[in-house]
DNA sequence: GTCTATATGGCGATAGAC
DNA sequence: GTCTATCGCCATATAGAC
């Protein structure tokens, strides 16, 4: 009996993938040469074609990965079976965490978007974003009473704007505040866990 | 009598400089080309080295003058002499009103910040930034018993947060809660001056 | 699959005519 | 001050040996 070959990448291939990301995290595509991205991989310049021909089509597979796990993150608590208070800690508890491991991705997109409009079209499209059913959990909470009325598009900008951006503005803010020592603002993110969530549920109560 | 000819700049220069200023924030000094800056000036490529020598000098100077109005902003009424609500007040109203202005803004200084993070040593000299004066401010209410016991840098950033996000993450929600529309947009960046006072001033109730 | 060598093009910068 | 012409460099990408 014939095993189909599970589709798996190559080593190499995941090497130059890592890099890539890296790379194109830190400085965008084009603050990023193919040279450099081989360093980081430490593997031929010329390897990179042969895995992904141009460096337009890798920085996508790049760009429409990190955008997912940006976007699908939130999605997904959304959508569990939870009390709505329970929600928004968990939104702000694993959003925090993801952001930690990838203090970069949040100006990579921003920046690639800003750069490169179009590129949205499709993405958003691919992603099915649906605002909606956000937008509608927190008006049932201010139906029932539970919340004070807030505009619910505000509000979820709000508790998404205050788990970013300490992530966007962190080498301003760490060398601000922390004279940039590093393990000083992690600890400081890890505390905002709680004082965010703090902020948010006192700012809607009824 | 002679009198001393103003320093001004030759309507040339003002136009790179402008121009400089409008590709640079957008695409970035990697992402952006002198013969770019020279289309949207509507120059010749040469004036741009005749004026400024090189790329990096031009970049320079626009970015500097960038990142001053960005911080100089807040230390301006941190030092009014007003109450602490009317200072929370008038920084989210005039914050927003700068960025509407200029919704590049943040986005720009992040992403140039992140990819080299030497600029900010001599920036952040220059600047004098005194983030101290600001967290006493915080903690001289909190012990008046005015608001209540939070972290003086959280809130802070807080308030940053609430205002720029929305800047910085413009494309992504102008698209997908309100179709692209950029009046509606901005329509909603008003209302939220008073949405974010609001959301601020209750989550800090004593 | 991996390497070296090379083609091709664009960019920053300068020289020099006007 | 403004223009054209050009140099030198580096980046993407390909060809072809192994």
């Amino acid at each position: 009996m014939v095993k189909y070959k599970e589709k798996s990448a190559s080593e190499t291939e995941e090497r130059i993938l890592e890099a890539a990301k890296h790379e194109f995290m830190r400085f965008g595509i084009e603050g990023t040469s193919i040279q450099q991205i081989a360093d980081a991989a430490c593997i031929n310049k010329s390897l990179v074609h042969y895995y992904f021909r141009t460096k337009e089509k890798l920085f996508k597979r790049i760009f429409i990965e990190a955008f997912s796990s940006f976007i699908s993150h939130v999605e997904d608590i959304i959508n569990r079976d939870i009390s709505f208070q329970k929600k928004i800690e968990q939104i702000i508890e694993s959003y925090i965490d993801l952001l930690k491991n990838n203090s970069y991705l949040p100006g990579f997109i921003i920046h690639e978007v800003n750069r490169n409009p179009d590129r949205l079209f499709e993405l958003i499209q691919n992603a099915n974003i649906k605002p909606q059913k956000i937008i509608n959990q927190i008006s049932i909470e201010i139906e029932k009473g539970k919340i004070r009325k807030v505009d619910p598009r505000h509000f979820f900008i709000n508790v998404l704007a205050l788990c970013i951006f300490p992530f966007i503005a962190r080498p301003l803010l760490q060398r601000i505040f922390f004279n940039n020592n590093e393990k000083n603002y992690m600890k400081f993110i890890d505390e905002r866990k709680k004082e965010i969530t703090e902020f948010i549920i006192q700012s809607i109560k009824s």
